[in-house]
DNA sequence: GCCAACGTTGGC
DNA sequence: GCCAACGTTGGC
């Protein structure tokens, strides 16, 4: 069995916030409306028990703010389907889904989150989220997960 | 609100 | 298959 990943997923705040997941009666979501094919493949790599790192991005205080983890590969996403959602993608098809959702349930939002400037100090300086800012599904290395664990115990006894 | 970086589209 | 035009993302 291979060691656990573990992913960096963007959300926008004023759309879908750390609060919002952790407010669902099971605090779980199907990560939809992802339209970028980078993303999409790294969506449709998550397995059942990674980790997934949940980012607030555009907003004023960019961040890393809690956690997730999957609990369902990527299944087709349905919004590409449907003609009244902003997601609606005619060359997605039932028959020939083009675009994929995988299950995210919350686990934990940080009393301390973590902010881009604190990551811009550590090794997370050479991953995606800095080199690719476009990027909104980012893997992470373990190493770099390292340092978010590490951050993140500070926040604890601080 | 601005703008740089990047991805996508479409004409040729 | 190239590349200009355009649209979007996201930090600031």
């Amino acid at each position: 069995m291979p060691a656990k990943a573990a992913w960096l997923l963007k959300s926008e705040p004023d759309a879908f916030s750390i609060d919002n997941l952790l407010a669902l009666p099971q605090k779980t979501t199907l990560w939809d409306g992802v339209r970028n094919y980078q993303a999409r493949n790294n969506l449709q790599l998550m397995q059942v028990g990674d980790r997934a790192f949940f980012y607030h991005s555009s907003c004023a205080v960019p961040a890393i703010v809690g956690e997730m983890k999957v609990v369902a590969v990527a299944i087709p996403d349905v919004t590409a389907f449907d003609p009244g959602s902003k997601y609606f993608d005619s060359k997605s098809t039932p028959e020939k889904p083009k675009w994929f959702s995988p299950k995210l349930k919350g686990t934990r939002k940080y009393v301390k989150i973590l902010t881009r400037d604190q990551l811009g100090v550590t090794v997370l300086k050479n991953s995606l989220l800095f080199r690719n800012s476009r990027l909104s599904v980012i893997p992470l290395t373990a190493a770099e997960v390292k340092v978010l664990d590490k951050l993140l115990a500070v926040g604890e006894t601080a």
